[in-house]
DNA sequence: GCACTTGTCATTGTACACAATTTGTGCACA
DNA sequence: TGTGCACAAATTGTGTACAATGACAAGTGC
């Protein structure tokens, strides 16, 4: 491939990983991804550190890199930690916010209302984990930013089917949550933190339905000829 | 030196600043410590990309890493936070602790007694910091953990002082902590979660006034003459 | 005198060759 | 057929030379 720069490379990998393009799990050969990115072993091993340090990729010993598995008992805690944490930042960043991060959210929101326009369901994905990320950095806080950062990776990965409307019911969700994200501009502006704690854990509880929904999808019609029929019938 | 593995390395560069040996904010030079440590400068970065991932030390492009500062801005942070995520993990140490785990805790505890009464303050404070990363372990939540990591290292730092008995009085301030770390014990092999959760608090608090003593010391008496005639008339 | 450029040195970043480790495969033997 | 072993292949880990970058001092023009 054409030489690109490290960070390239760094962000490149991040965008993979989120989009569920590298699935989790996946192997990361360090050979082919240096021939891949046009940089040596060197600095691709570092881009890998680095990742994992962010909980993109897990590093064993002598045995490579690979995608960050999402295993059961992962998705449980996930679930359990998740809207702790965002309600605590959410007050943080309500607080907290500087003008200059509040004009760079608001740029994020535009940025993910294109792709929802444009039907672009990987930008979709990607935009909505730089809106939460800037929500992340108002708070100010990195210690809470460290958990933050590893919950938003899972949440966006879990959350890559939400932004592909199958059905058109679930278009009015992805407005509804585009709408949230407004009302949350408009507090953390207003430094409205009981509102902005508030609308994140609507944010959070939408986001629970449909990735649940994932997670255990409606199963499978049992009498599959009537089903048949009943699809003929429409 | 004498030839030591990475492995070897890093744990020590984490001890020697757990320990405050190595500074906050002290330049970490590649080349002198690869030499240090007998191990080219390759795995060397590899350690500090590793460091900084888990928050010990800072890496600036171009410029080297330097231990992880802390600054006024990053004490505040630490004290609105640590309650929160100490309470959260106790919780879910005390539901979801193995056997294996509760024995290791025990072993943890032992070490932590010996280094008190060897008067050794660096162990203790090292011992300390693996006494909280075990319970950390219990509570098998990922997220919880990068966030309890950063706060664990900032909370040893601190609490350099504490373990060095100055006065008879700070004494037992660290026996009462010692003590509070086998109530702890029992609570998480009872797996009484509200317990924990109140161990905890209460062990934070001692934790707290004592370390907030040493950022914001007793001041020095106004009346310096006075204050002398005091000491002998001891 | 002062801003700006240029050169030198110290330090970090990258490439590549080689060492060490793990993994895969073929084969003998029970 | 299955198990154990030895060797081969693939992959990761390390050492080292060299390139790139940044800091700082000396020089140059205004």
């Amino acid at each position: 491939m054409t030489k690109t720069s490290k960070e390239d490379c760094f962000e490149h990998l991040k965008e993979q990983i989120l989009t569920t393009r590298l699935e989790p799990g996946m192997d990361l050969d360090e050979a082919s991804l240096s021939a891949r990115y046009g940089i040596s072993r060197t600095p691709l091993r570092e881009v890998l550190q680095r990742l994992a340090g962010e909980g993109y990729v897990e590093i064993a010993a002598n045995r490579g890199a690979k995608v960050a598995s999402m295993n059961v008992v992962a998705l449980r805690t996930f679930f359990q930690t998740a809207p702790m944490i965002y309600a605590n930042i959410a007050r943080l960043a309500a607080e907290n916010r500087s003008a200059a991060q509040l004009d760079t959210l608001k740029t994020a929101q535009q940025a993910f209302r294109a792709a929802i326009t444009a039907d672009d369901a990987s930008a979709a994905a990607l935009a909505n984990h730089a809106f939460h990320n800037v929500i992340g950095d108002m708070a100010e806080n990195p210690y809470l930013m460290a958990c933050l950062n590893r919950l938003l990776v899972d949440h966006t990965r879990l959350g890559q089917t939400f932004y592909r409307p199958a059905a058109p019911a679930e278009k009015v969700l992805v407005l509804k949550a585009t709408d949230q994200h407004d009302a949350m501009i408009a507090a953390i502006e207003a430094r409205d933190a009981g509102l902005m704690i508030d609308l994140t854990l609507q944010h959070w509880d939408l986001s629970r339905d449909r990735m649940e929904r994932f997670v255990r999808p409606d199963p499978l019609p049992v009498d599959v000829v009537s089903f048949k029929d009943k699809r003929h019938a429409l």
